[in-house]
DNA sequence: TTGTATGCGTTATCAG
DNA sequence: CTGATAACGCATACAA
């Protein structure tokens, strides 16, 4: 004791600047000996309540911390709490602007709330996915958000039920098997489909996207209810599976445009593509919305800016992330997990308008 | 001991499933007391080369290791090296598809490495961001990437500087006080302001972003550059600072097209403010690129796929991210740090013709 | 209220 | 090549 006590005295001297302790690691320890306190008591007056009254010891113990520049080492508190206060984060494709806002959303409300987001970008495919998801999981983070499943992948849902955190989907629904926070996808395709029947189109295309992502396979299903709602049998040579892609936009557009009877109106299931089919209609000649509705999904920045501004389904991706976050913190805290499906709604702009009819 | 092999026959029981295994932490200790052997030696053979020939010891540890699912707690072994495998990226507006992009291929370029990128984006505005630095420090990051740092703030330089781990700027440069990769902004502005020049323009407009970013600024330097290598005075009525959205585009173009000699060609220093001030042309029924040349900057996505395929610079986004990343990893390792400038290059499309001269 | 003792899971050092 | 031991920094049950 009275050895550290000299030490202390060193190390306080007046030559010392706060900017050269911080470069040494502080620790708790560093602080009992500069305080003449126990370790312990160090770690229970710094972690309590920072607006309760403090004793003459806590007031030293706070002086001394904050002298010495002290950060807490949560990698030490983790392992003892076995808790990282740290959520991780799978996501593919984050150069995505969607998938960015996401994101941005998640990594945003958790920090809010205290808690790292271990973000994730992998390619798109389960293998990667869940060597990623176990790489986190090495890091010992308290819970999951999975943003890119495909859908009949029940075997990596079952990988994902048999862990022992908290995991839940966003932006993708997996069966019930797994909680989710989606956007209401299917009334989504209602309302684009519902908006082109409104205007008189009848004979309508749909770019579905790829069969393996929920989002847009829910679109197509809320497409055909508007159509079955309206009494209009769906022609199968209307609906055509491309990518999410500007690329698939314009491929998908003139396979469609090609018909021996196209169709007066594309619903495309997410904004690029919906820019590709402007481009397509603009090769061919023919002009958005007088010759061709075209309708878009989620509302990316750019679809209030195009020159034709793009009508659209507006997807609310911060809220998204705010609930799957919030519903994650939720479950760790040890509550039912739950799913959650938000409303979307019609941004009518430019791109669409009755069919010309001659 | 006795107890502890005992103990090992109950666990190995065949009625438990591996599946059960995983539920439960297994710990280098699980191993020890099911393989028989001490926890050190465990410890020792899985972090051996697994290349290596194994002894028999070895041998079981693996097999007893693979069949109850053993993943190294990273919590731990930080801990006890005083080294994460983790680096901090302090990212704002993470939701911009240009930071997303960045961020996705410095996560990636870290996760092959074996690092885990901990992604913050708080606000853009050096106390938030400082706030991040903090918490990414109190996880024990063993590096830093920050990529919106501002012109002239010598104080968070400074700051930056005295941390005791390793810091290098993505796309931001800060003087010579924090080591950075960023793309040549001054060339790329010279291009873009040559190519117009080339074009037979003159009276050329400048959209030049933000006062605080060092992109926007130096893009700036290369424009003033280009018009005195031809000779021309610049004229300060045609240097407008607008925002990097696409609403200052619209807003600047307005203004430098009401001007009593407006210009013929407008240069923005970045995609969205281009997309802007297509926009405004259009509002003012001029034709793009009869009646006013634009050209952009970033050669974002939907820059090819606009009705006007705009021209641009394309900056090379991931590799930078691949740069710092590799950058940080050796300072880690000890080298000493290193600054870095990419190349950009100019993709000429259908935004920019001669000036038309009635 | 404060001090003592112990352990989280891992790795480094040393002895056998 | 393997075993024993200590320590990283922190939090907590328990004793004073």
């Amino acid at each position: 004791m009275t050895s550290s006590r000299e030490q202390t005295e060193l190390v306080a001297s007046p030559s010392e600047s706060t900017e050269a302790f911080a470069a040494k690691s502080v620790s708790l320890r560093t602080i009992a000996e500069e305080a003449d306190v126990h370790v312990s008591t160090v770690s229970r007056v710094l972690r309590a309540n920072p607006n309760q009254p403090r004793t003459a010891v806590a007031e030293r113990v706070w002086a001394t911390a904050e002298r010495l520049g002290y950060r807490r080492n949560l990698v030490a508190s983790g392992l003892r709490t076995s808790s990282t206060q740290s959520i991780g984060v799978v996501s593919p494709r984050l150069y995505d602007i969607m998938v960015s806002t996401l994101c941005y959303s998640i990594e945003a409300t958790a920090r809010y709330a205290g808690y790292q987001a271990l973000i994730s970008s992998p390619p798109d495919d389960m293998g990667e996915q869940m060597r990623s998801v176990e790489f986190l999981l090495s890091r010992r983070v308290d819970g999951l958000i999975l943003t890119s499943l495909h859908r009949d992948e029940s075997v990596f849902a079952d990988r994902l039920r048999s862990l022992s955190i908290p995991v839940i989907a966003a932006n993708r629904h997996l069966g019930d098997q797994v909680p989710s926070v989606t956007c209401d996808d299917r009334d989504g395709g209602r309302q684009a489909t519902g908006h082109l029947i409104g205007l008189g189109h009848t004979r309508i295309g749909i770019l579905a996207g790829q069969r393996h992502a929920s989002t847009g396979f829910n679109r197509m299903l809320g497409y055909r209810d508007a159509m079955a709602a309206a009494g209009i049998e769906v022609d199968e040579a209307l609906v055509m599976h491309t990518d999410f892609e500007v690329e698939g936009g314009i491929l998908g557009a003139h396979a469609l445009l090609s018909l021996a009877q196209p169709p007066t109106a594309i619903f495309a299931v997410n904004d690029m593509a919906a820019v590709g089919v402007l481009g397509a209609a603009n090769q061919r000649g023919l002009q958005v919305p007088r010759d061709l509705s075209v309708i878009g999904y989620n509302d990316i920045p750019v679809a209030a800016h195009l020159p034709t501004p793009l009508t659209t389904i507006h997807s609310p991706l911060r809220q998204m992330g705010e609930h799957a976050v919030s519903h994650l913190l939720s479950t760790i805290r040890g509550k039912d997990p739950t799913s959650d499906i938000l409303p979307v709604s019609l941004v009518v702009r430019s791109s669409t308008a009755p069919p010309n009819v001659p």
